[in-house]
DNA sequence: GGCTGTCGTAACGATAATTGTTACGGCAGA
DNA sequence: TCTGCCGTAACAATTATCGTTACGACAGCC
């Protein structure tokens, strides 16, 4: 699986909205969110923008421009981000149509997809377990940097 | 994520390989797999050395070479097939450190690998539950194309 | 009304993984 | 010795992600 950091990403960045709107700002931009994921503005916001069209957090321009949470940490879980920002299936079927003609190739497909949906759900499941309130509380709970 | 179809064409190889054993024949040849899977024996090779490396097949060279099943259908699941095939964890960290000055971008990666470690438990897991044999039923219960 | 800071988005290159393909040496049975 | 297939290297094509630059649009502020 070709590892993308999508998901743990955009974790990042509604953690350090949450925590940031919580210290008493009312929105973050993001270029503040690069600097503490260490990466390019545009790609913190190519990543927000689809967060907000999955109604998660918005966006104000103009002076004092920024992001703000549409929604509580606390209702947010990893699913709804996992949908927002992942855009295929967890495994795909082959490129190319199977021979039909073979037993084997005509249907390998049809019990693969069931297979895999019930997979998937167990997983969709999981995720939803998560809230983002809970990915902060353990982000704060890591142990200090000991001098 | 993006979707790779390497769990799907190995799963279909041992398939073959399973139903032409039960139809009397010893060894299968990648060109026969890569017929029925519709793409190129280096591939299906490629695939089931590495199947071949975690003890699910043998393979067998010279004259009347070819692949066969080193375990039971029934005794091989799609985690084994998956730990053989996909090198890496399903969800990536950053690829730059994040700003370790900050209280986010230092708690983070604690907090999502240990979320992330037990998704993934889960979902090897329910990889577990699906044995080959199951995989080459739901094959074989496939309709019928109508004529 | 102009200035300024930030969003929104297009465009492009770099990187990496997967897949397909050709090629060729090596092995073992007939 | 011949033949069929494995085992593996090498390379191109495709795709996704990521980083970067650039620039127009917007809205508050002076």
């Amino acid at each position: 699986m070709s590892a993308n950091s999508r998901l743990t990403i955009a974790a990042h960045a509604l953690a350090w909205i949450g925590l940031y709107q919580r210290q008493g700002h009312e929105v973050a931009t993001s270029e503040q969110i690069a600097a503490s994921a260490n990466t390019n503005p545009v790609v913190i916001r190519r990543l927000l923008g689809e967060l907000r069209r999955a109604g998660l957090v918005e966006s104000r321009r103009g002076a004092g421009a920024g992001w703000s949470l549409a929604r509580e940490l606390g209702s947010i879980t990893l699913l709804d981000v996992y949908e927002a920002v992942e855009p295929g299936p967890l495994f795909a079927m082959h490129r190319t149509t199977p021979d039909q003609g073979c037993v084997v190739g005509h249907g390998i497909q049809p019990a693969m997809r069931g297979i895999y949906q019930d997979i998937e759900e167990t997983l969709r499941h999981e995720l939803a377990r998560v809230t983002l309130e809970k990915v902060l509380r353990d982000v704060l709970a890591a142990p200090r940097q000991p001098l």
